[in-house]
This record gives structure tokens, sequence and C-alpha cells, in this order.
DNA sequence: GTCTATAATACGATAGAC
DNA sequence: GTCTATCGTATTATAGAC
């Protein structure tokens, strides 16, 4: 292994030596991943993405799999930072709702649920490849299920739904739809979709105002019988 | 190509030469997807599963991806033979949701969400592999379709929900569960998910119950308003 | 219809020159 | 730190014996 492992301390406001070809590695996969689809994701393909030699990847990361989770690791944390920040700024139901919408449409624009979706499908069946992409899904999961439980709070609804089982299938519903979209870009799939998020979202927050004036009426005591 | 083409008429109850390895061949092709994924499917890992010589996969189907496409096509049609058929003999909401959930359970546990999965996530940015592939989605998308608006029917929701793209990310939700799901085994997302079923279930009857009883309540106005 | 053998190609990864 | 060259191995697909 040629890892070059820690290196010497840098000047700030410098990059330290071969920084600047680890994160242009870094963005030539994620290029690749969402040009070419998991399968067309190779040491090769990457470095032709990126215009640097192949040999390279090998030199940096050690294999093309620690490239491809080092690459959506930063990728998440730096959409986990905007999306708290929004979220910060935008306390109630209408707010939490615009503003996912908004980060969301600007997701799958940038192709972000393009890479997760093939990353996660790449995975099958790796232990640890699997172990470390998880754990880059589950801050996002958390934070839904933060937002779901802020929504139900005061609705009566709390102890009825389990917010962290929502959150996974909003979640997994986005990678999901985005899947199938591709399938054929022409159906528009994932536009519909984000176009009736605002649609559905007025009809929850109707629906939860209703339960939030009236937590004890009777179709809210028949649905937590189950 | 030495694809046999057209074969000549067979006695009825015997089957064609040939026949019982095409059906090996794709009963293989499911099996490698489940276990191995994707890129684990080659027609090597194919013939290894069913026992037969690699070249065989050529002869019948001529690739890898007509093997692929063949074994969905057929899974799908079965699978929605089944659901057919249950549907039909439940045609209220609490029969329809019974069902759903029973049948859903069963493919996920026979795998076949994790074979549509991976084949979805394997088709990425290939033109007809993609459109073959959506054409056997269709199918489901519509019957999803048409059990959206059985339930809507009546609740004065009809006109405000786009059954469509319900239907779209219903189907869509359980792909990407699913594939979330399988990131972490051990967490038993997808478990959790249609054990919740139910209880959303019994709140979604609660809440179209309320909506049936007074569909033009101030809840209903305001949420068509978007 | 099923097999062996093989051609052509792409891959991950490493060695070693510079 | 970046390059060329290469090893070993996997793949799809085909040719041809049986």
């Amino acid at each position: 292994m040629s890892d070059p492992g820690r290196r010497r301390a840098v000047p700030a406001g410098r990059s330290a030596p071969g920084e600047v070809t680890r994160e242009r590695i870094l963005d030539a996969a994620l290029d690749t991943l969402r040009a070419e689809g998991f399968l067309g994701t190779t040491a090769r393909s990457i470095a032709r993405t990126g215009g640097f030699n192949q040999a390279l990847v090998f030199y940096h990361f050690g294999s093309v799999d620690e490239v491809l989770l080092s690459a959506v690791e930063r990728m998440s944390q730096r959409r986990l930072d905007t999306y708290r920040g929004r979220l910060a700024e935008a306390p109630d139901l209408p707010g939490i709702v615009a503003v996912a919408r908004e980060v969301l449409a600007e997701d799958v624009q940038r192709g972000a649920i393009t890479v997760l979706s093939q990353l996660v499908a790449g995975a099958h069946g790796r232990v640890e490849f699997s172990r470390r992409l998880a754990a880059s899904f589950d801050p996002w999961i958390d934070l839904v299920d933060e937002a779901v439980q802020r929504v139900l709070a005061g609705t009566g609804l709390a102890t009825v739904v389990p917010s962290r089982d929502v959150a996974v299938a909003m979640t997994g519903t986005f990678v999901g739809v985005e899947l199938l979209g591709q399938l054929d870009p022409e159906s528009g799939r994932v536009e519909a979709l984000l176009a009736t998020l605002d649609t559905t979202a007025g009809l929850l927050q109707g629906l939860l105002a209703l339960f939030g004036s009236a937590s004890s009426s009777p179709a809210a005591a028949e649905a937590s019988e189950g």
C-alpha cells in the first residue's frame, strides 16, 4: 500500500500537497456515477472523467470502493449542512414543507439522489461497503425524523405514528421514485412527485389542523385502535 | 445469432424442446439476482446457480440483458395475476388494504422487490433496457392507481389528489425502502414498514371516513386551495 | 441442444521509471 | 506525486466438436 497517510501540517490557506488531486478525484467519481451509473463507474472511467491517470485513484484512496464512499460521505455532509441551515430558519409546518420541497428539488436536479440510488443498488451483498453507506444515510433519516416529530407535535398523533418508520419511508420514497423516474425520463415522474408534494402538503396541513383541534375525535380513537 | 427462433408446434401437455432449459435459465437468473445483486449476475454466475453451461444462456436468449428482461417480465406477469385475483375478492377499503399488505409482504419475502430494485438500478443510462423494464412496471402502477381511485371515490378527494402520481410514489416507495433495508438487514427497516402499514391503513381509514362525511369541510376546502 | 475452448475486451491493482 | 506498463483475472460472446 502506498497510501500517503498522515501528512505534514500545511500553512493555513494553502492546500496540502495532493489535496487538490484528491478533490478532483472525488468530484470526478460523483460526475461519473451520475453519468454512467454504478456499473460504469470504474477507476478508469473516473480517471477519464477527471482527466487524470488511473493509477492516481489507487495511490490516493487505495481502492475504487474507498473513492466512492469518501465521495458520498463528503456530498452527504455538505448537503446536510445546507438542510440544517435552511430548516433552522423555517420552524413552522408550511416553512418546513417549503424547505424540504425546495432542497429536495435541488438534490434531484444536481443528481445527488441518483448518486445515492446507484451506490445503494451497487452495495448489494457487500457487508462493509453497505455498513459505511448506511452510516451516511443515518443523519438524513434523523433529520427527517426530527421534522416529522415537529410536525406531529400537538396533533395528538405523536404517540400513534412511528416517526422513525415514516422517516425511513420518506427517505426511501425519494430514492425509489428517482430510480423509477430514470427508467423513463420522458415521463416526468420525479417532477410530478415534487409538484404533487405541494398539493399533499396542503392536504396534510388541513388534516393535521383537524386533528390538532380535536385530538380525541372518533376518527383518532378509531385509528389508534388499528 | 444461433437463436432457435420460432419452433415447431408441440403436442399439448408436452413441453417444446429446450423449453425446460429456458425455464431453468429464467429461474436461475432470478435466483442469482436475489443472491448476488445486479453486479453479480453474469452469464457465468447464472449458469453456476442453475447447474448448466454458460453458453446456453446465449444460445437460448442471445444476451444476458435478454435473460434478465425475460425473467422479470415473466415474474411480473405471474405476480400481477395473483394480485388481480385476490383484489377482485376484496372490493372494500379494509379488504384492499389487507390484500395489498399481504401480497406485498409476500413479494418482499420472495425477493421480488429485490429483483426489481436491482434491475432498476442496473438499467441506469441504458436506453433500450430501461424502456422494456419500465414497460413491466406500468401494469403495476396501473393496478395501484385503480386501487387508489377506488379508495378515494366518494371521499371528495378524487378531484384533488392526482391518483397516478400517488401510485408512482407508492410503487417507488417499496423499491426505495427495500433497497435501503438491504443496506442494513439487521435494522429490520422493511419489516417495520410493512408492520406500520396496518397502523397507517387504520389512520387513513379514519381520515377518509372524516372526509366522506364532510366532503366540503373547511379543511378540505383549505387543502384544495393549495 | 449441449458441451469445450477460446477470442476479444475490460477490470482492479501493482511495480517501477521519472 | 504522477506517469507508463503490465500482471492476473473476470467478463461477453462466438466457433466448432459432439
